[in-house]
DNA sequence: TATTGTTATACTCTATAACTATA
DNA sequence: TATAGTTATAGAGTATAACAATA
């Protein structure tokens, strides 16, 4: 069957790694990106297209390029994402001033955006159950500091 | 010259991705993994190769099955790294059982990780200006709870 | 039957370079 | 000169399936 690939940590093992920052943050990470993609199962979108959709949702008019530098992800590889979400037509694009246009959602688009924070929100939820609101809001923007500066 | 790509988020934009805690691993993870590739540079290892020797530098004769299984990696994953480690005479291989083998440092290995270490130090240190030692404890300990149950 | 190590393969995300066209 | 959008391409990391050898 060749299942249940790595429980966590093997008994007996000293795991350096594990008072590092930066190994926490990419095992989470990991971890909550694999268990995003499940609950975004059936809808035909992926983490990253997801995210776009939900910024555009709260931003209409906002251009590729905006969206890739709210969201650290670079211009050249928003190109497909836009271009996805405007195939199966969930945004509307609209020209802006001859080189950029302004995005916004489609009807189609705001009701999967719906979707899409709801399932969001379950998701979230799995990860954060023993945490107070006030607490969550304090992990979250300590995470936050950490790459503020961008460096 | 087509940089200065993504410096945080552009004023005026509302994020709704900002409170949301797998969003901020992501954004946190992605920029310290970035930082410590180019840390590493000139050794020629990759993040996950750099955690693998330290691994193995505090649990001689470790395999790469439970190498896996601490850091999270796939056994097929494993393989390349591995070999890499063992072709470049940073680890030695001895049989252990037939159809598994126990990994160990060579002197080579052991000063590497030396490196390693010193470089890794500093590294983080960059992402923890304002913390202090207790409170970077509970930062790394808290995140180690979100993905804790692995869900 | 289960585990170790391995190969092959595919997908997601990230990154750079280079090009067109607009500003 | 700089920016927007695009294409091509490469490199990480992650995932599954399948196989041989061993336990």
């Amino acid at each position: 069957m060749d299942s249940a690939e790595h429980a966590s940590a093997p008994a007996g093992i000293i795991n350096p790694l594990e008072e590092r920052l930066g190994y926490q943050l990419r095992r989470a990470s990991t971890v909550m990106q694999a268990d995003l993609t499940k609950a975004l199962s059936g809808l035909s979108l992926r983490p990253h297209e997801a995210s776009a959709l939900l910024l555009i949702e709260k931003n209409p008019g906002i251009t590729q390029s905006e969206i890739g530098r709210s969201l650290g992800i670079k211009r050249a590889n928003m190109a497909p994402i836009a271009a996805m979400l405007s195939n199966r037509h969930l945004v509307e694009r609209s020209r802006f001033d001859g080189r950029s246009q302004g995005l916004r959602l489609s009807p189609e688009g705001e009701a999967l955006a719906h979707t899409v924070h709801k399932r969001m929100n379950v998701h979230e939820a799995r990860f954060l159950p023993e945490l107070s609101p006030s607490e969550r809001v304090a992990l979250t923007s300590a995470i936050a500091k950490v790459w503020a500066d961008e460096d």
